[in-house]
DNA sequence: ATGTCGTGCAAAGCACGA
């Protein structure tokens, strides 16, 4: 079974690229975050002739999460009980779901923008609701368990192309790490890409390269979209791996996705 | 500290978010 994470950054900007890669990588569950699109305008018969069922969660403009899957899809949550609001509202970014007997939750945890502001007390609370609701379920689902998705933290400072240069910057800062630490103290664990190359290294397994500033071209990424998974999963995972190439070229969006191969 | 995208509104240019 192969299990895909990947932010889309506009699912219809992306749909293309996104059905081109789902025929080449023939996911068995795709996790995708920032849709940007309402659910009204989810593509879910397209997905359905290309034998996906789907979920998802999203009101337009930002946001938005989804799973495909074509191997079950049942017990649906749409968004965290304890969800904190952004100035009033419960934002669409995560979405849970089983598929294939593994209990799965696709997040798209807040920017926080810059260190302090309000933006980034909401992506610490944000972080609380999804500890919460990892606790809860971890005692709830006996088998296979994961949170996948963007989650905006760079667990390590070898996990961005340069930690000096994000000094005092959101992403590495070290309440963002301790709230994505707390989350994997209740077992789950940070399943790491292979490395293909040495941290630095333009292919060294990052997951996200700016658009601006040619971050791509430059080799200037960071591994911040994870596969946190407990040991039922992360026993069943055979690979961990970054499809660099569907960051390349004509339109693709500015995370590459990962990808699980499991027994 | 920027360089690019994507979206949506009221428009063919901007504001916003990443």
């Amino acid at each position: 079974m192969r299990i895909a994470t990947w932010n889309v950054n506009s699912m219809k900007a992306r749909m293309p690229r996104l059905l081109a890669w789902m025929d080449q990588r023939q996911p068995d569950v795709l996790l995708v975050q920032e849709t940007k699109c309402a659910d009204d305008g989810w593509p879910a018969l397209l997905l359905e002739d290309r034998g996906y069922e789907s979920a998802h969660l999203g009101s337009g403009r930002w946001n938005g999460v989804g799973v495909l899957s074509r191997v079950g899809l049942s017990d649906v949550t749409y968004g965290l009980p304890e969800q904190p609001a952004y100035d009033g509202v419960t934002e669409a970014r995560a979405i849970g779901a089983t598929c294939g007997g593994v209990r799965l939750w696709c997040v798209y945890v807040p920017n926080g923008r810059t260190v302090g502001s309000l933006h980034y007390d909401y992506k610490l609370e944000f972080y609380a609701a999804l500890q919460a609701q990892a606790r809860r379920e971890l005692a709830e689902f006996p088998g296979a368990y994961g949170l996948l998705g963007d989650f905006n933290v760079a667990p390590h400072d070898d996990d961005v192309w340069d930690i000096t240069a994000f000094a005092g910057h959101t992403h590495v800062s070290t309440p963002e790490r301790a709230a994505l630490q707390a989350v994997q103290a209740l077992g789950l664990t940070d399943v790491v890409p292979r490395a293909s190359a040495t941290p630095g290294d333009v292919r060294y397994p990052y997951t996200f390269w700016e658009m601006r500033m040619l971050g791509f071209q430059k080799g200037r990424g960071m591994r911040i979209d994870l596969a946190l998974a407990n040991p039922a999963l992360a026993e069943r995972t055979r690979e961990v791996w970054i499809d660099r190439d569907a960051r390349k070229g004509q339109g693709p969006s500015d995370h590459a996705p990962l990808v699980l191969d499991l027994d």
